[in-house]
DNA sequence: GCATTGCCTGTATGTCGGCG
DNA sequence: CGCCGACATACAGGCAATGC
């Protein structure tokens, strides 16, 4: 197995890394030098001392005096320069790349940053001492998928296949649940090891909105993001870094940027998930990847789940991996109607909320439900987290589409649309 | 209801061996 | 012999289950 020791994995850490090492560098200064650079860290606040007591001058003074090889900032530095370089973020000259510096150039929290960051960590390589390389993240994903959801210990098995190689996925895939195979001795693996593999791939692909959970008792699953990033490294195979191709166009600069317009002429071509991660991201992959941000907030979660408590004792309920909100349906009446929600949380204007699910409805009823149930009649529902004008309501209605209002014990029609689905559920046993 | 316990996750520190 | 990569270990905070 594949160690991947000592580091800290939040993303905003990682970029105060980079920029740590940029300043340096805009100095003259050595990041390859342990000592400067852990150091630096330090100083930035990157790295923090165990019981510090406010002076730093002083302590990295005292932890200068300490032999080298116990100063826990030299080896901070070390470690957190070789994630950066898995992460394609530095080259092997602690020089910052074309990804490091799109990295710096995006607003901190952007969109655009959360783009890079989608990049470089599906590209994440790692390489053993026998020299097999592989893609944990990507390793990591198609275990997601494969098993539809999976606990995060299972996921130190992305460090234990050698190479990408399909033997080497289902030779990893037979050793779930890991536990079992720890216990029958099929991992040569410490446990120091095994733990280090759950403690740093598992948060960068969810922080990367690859894969996510409800909560921490619950198993991860992949999201739209995630199934978008497994289908580009399932067609194109993970792209080495030393043929990265500089990625189409520049970011824009930290100057605020107008709403964007789209291309008059611009078509969807594609499913969202059948597009690549790497690359410029279009205007869809750019919403989606806010969309789920948004959407993963606790407050969505906890109203799709409010949603599917009050619908699960009579119709069987589906989440979209890569769209929608929930599909409510009896799958064994196969010309039955089916129902296509999209939940919204109401913290931001219910206008452009509105819009927004409209637009999604239709889309996925198109693209998303066609596959699966093809020949249904599909019923919408926009379910807010509170009331709505009568306006929406009336609007929506006169789309077709119904509207309710959910609380953690009611669902509550708001239109004729909704009270007719209502009225229809209600006679299902 | 509150204190305790134990697990999970994350962060800091210590150690070893190889290489130039 | 200094330096660094790699590996191992210690420690801390959060949180949920548990017990009283």
């Amino acid at each position: 197995m594949k160690n991947f020791p000592h580091q800290y994995n939040s993303l905003p850490k990682l970029r105060m890394s980079l920029l740590s090492i940029r300043s340096l560098a805009a100095q003259g200064a050595n990041a390859a030098d342990d000592g400067v650079l852990g150091y630096r860290f330090a100083q930035d606040g990157v790295y923090t001392f165990r019981n510090f007591d406010g002076d730093l001058p002083k302590r990295i003074q005292a932890e200068q005096s300490k032999p080298e090889d116990q100063q826990g900032a030299r080896t901070a530095a070390r470690e957190i320069r070789r994630t950066l370089r898995f992460l394609g973020l530095i080259d092997n000259h602690v020089g910052e790349t074309d990804l490091g510096n799109q990295l710096l150039a995006s607003p901190q929290g952007s969109a655009d940053e959360l783009r890079v960051w989608q990049v470089a960590i599906s590209r994440l390589e790692v390489v053993d001492p026998d020299g097999n390389t592989s893609h944990p993240i990507c390793i990591l994903l198609r275990l997601v998928n494969k098993f539809g959801q999976i606990a995060r210990e299972e996921m130190a098995l992305a460090l234990e296949a050698a190479d990408d190689s399909e033997n080497e996925f289902q030779r990893i895939a037979d050793l779930v649940p890991i536990r079992d195979a720890v216990k029958a001795n099929r991992i040569k693996a410490s446990r120091f090891q095994i733990a280090n593999g759950v403690k740093i791939l598992p948060a960068l692909a969810e922080q990367a909105g690859f894969i996510s959970r409800v909560d921490q008792a619950q198993p991860y699953k992949l999201t739209s993001a995630g199934n978008a990033a497994l289908q580009s490294c399932l067609t194109q195979g993970p792209i080495a870094l030393a043929q990265l191709p500089p990625l189409v166009g520049r970011l824009p600069s930290q100057t605020k940027r107008p709403v964007r317009k789209l291309a008059s002429n611009q078509h969807v071509t594609t499913l969202p998930s059948e597009n690549a991660v790497v690359g410029i991201l279009s205007a869809e992959q750019q919403q989606a990847a806010m969309r789920l941000r948004f959407e993963r907030t606790a407050r969505h979660q906890k109203a799709v789940n409010h949603v599917a408590d009050q619908l699960s004792l009579r119709l069987d309920l589906f989440e979209g991996a890569a769209s929608f909100d929930l599909v409510a349906v009896r799958e064994k009446f196969q010309s039955e109607r089916i129902v296509l929600l999209e939940v919204k949380t109401l913290d931001a204007d219910v206008i452009s909320q509105t819009r927004l699910a409209v637009g999604q409805l239709l889309y996925y009823e198109r693209f998303s439900l066609a596959d699966r149930w093809s020949g249904r009649l599909v019923l919408k529902a926009i379910v807010f987290d509170g009331d709505i004008p009568e306006t929406i309501a009336s609007f929506l209605d006169w789309l077709g589409i119904g509207a309710f209002c959910v609380t953690s014990t009611t669902l509550e029609p708001l239109n004729d649309h909704g009270r007719g689905i209502q009225a229809w559920i209600v006679t299902l046993t």
